[in-house]
DNA sequence: CGCTTCATGAGAACGATTCTCATTCGGAAT
DNA sequence: ATTCCGAATGAGAATCGTTCTCATGAAGCG
């Protein structure tokens, strides 16, 4: 079913996001990539940004969650990171980040939709903490 | 602890949005509960619903959640529901909702926040799945 | 080498949410 | 009850992140 990869075009744009996400090692909004990206000489338009960012979370080579945020719209943050299954624990003053497994959350996840009847379960959890750094 | 309440004043608008939360009883959009209100004679600006529910989510009267997917900005939807902590099983499909609570992932979550040096912990987890009637 | 297709980018468009500010309302004091 | 003050309201403007449009540029293929 999952025909997903389509055609993708390996172009210097691309490359630059990609290069970009390793570089800041946590998350960072398409916004904050973007300006980094010309603050570097890359010219990339923040449309092309969004664009790659998104391809690649299609891709599932990066992760993309929404911040909490305070004011405003909660707004979309990625960052590359390993392939297995894993959730976050972010720092809400600093934003550092720390990738955590839970085998025990995955199970109980799938035995209480099964309990419910519902199928093809996914789910979304992130820890949001105050790091010891900022305490 | 929480003298959360401070100054909030019972006004007519506040029980309109408050009794709408309570008639549907699912999640629902703030623009959603804005309309039905108007349609059911009660006159509210978009603005005082937005204040409300933003009111209202603070004293922990209502979960709200980001709806996910669909197209553009995750919108923030609002529910009326029981005081506890606990989490929500949305069927992707037709909405359906169901609360769960899990002991398990609460202390696991702040295990694994404490480990780390994390305090102060929060955490928000949905599970998605499709429902026995949309299969 | 020329063609077709996909990618790019500047800015407009968009949608959800918040802000502004003049007006109204609640409720405690008088 | 009447007065008074701060909180609440509402209409629309402003904001902010994200997506869309469309003309131009580059990639890959034969």
């Amino acid at each position: 079913m999952t025909s997903t990869e389509s055609t993708l075009r390996p172009t210097r744009q691309r490359r630059a996001v990609s290069t970009a996400l390793e570089e800041f090692g946590d998350f960072r909004s398409a916004q904050e990539i973007h300006e980094a990206l010309r603050a570097g000489g890359d010219n990339v338009g923040l449309s092309t940004v969004y664009r790659t960012l998104q391809a690649l979370a299609d891709a599932g080579e990066v992760d993309m969650i929404r911040a909490e945020s305070s004011s405003g719209v909660g707004e979309a943050i990625y960052r590359r990171c390993s392939d297995t299954h894993h959730h976050h624990l972010v720092c809400r003053s600093c934003g550092a980040t720390v990738e955590v497994e839970g085998p025990a959350v995955e199970k109980w996840t799938r035995a209480v939709a099964d309990e419910h009847g519902y199928a093809d379960v996914s789910h979304t959890l992130e820890i949001f903490g105050t790091c010891s750094s900022c305490r």
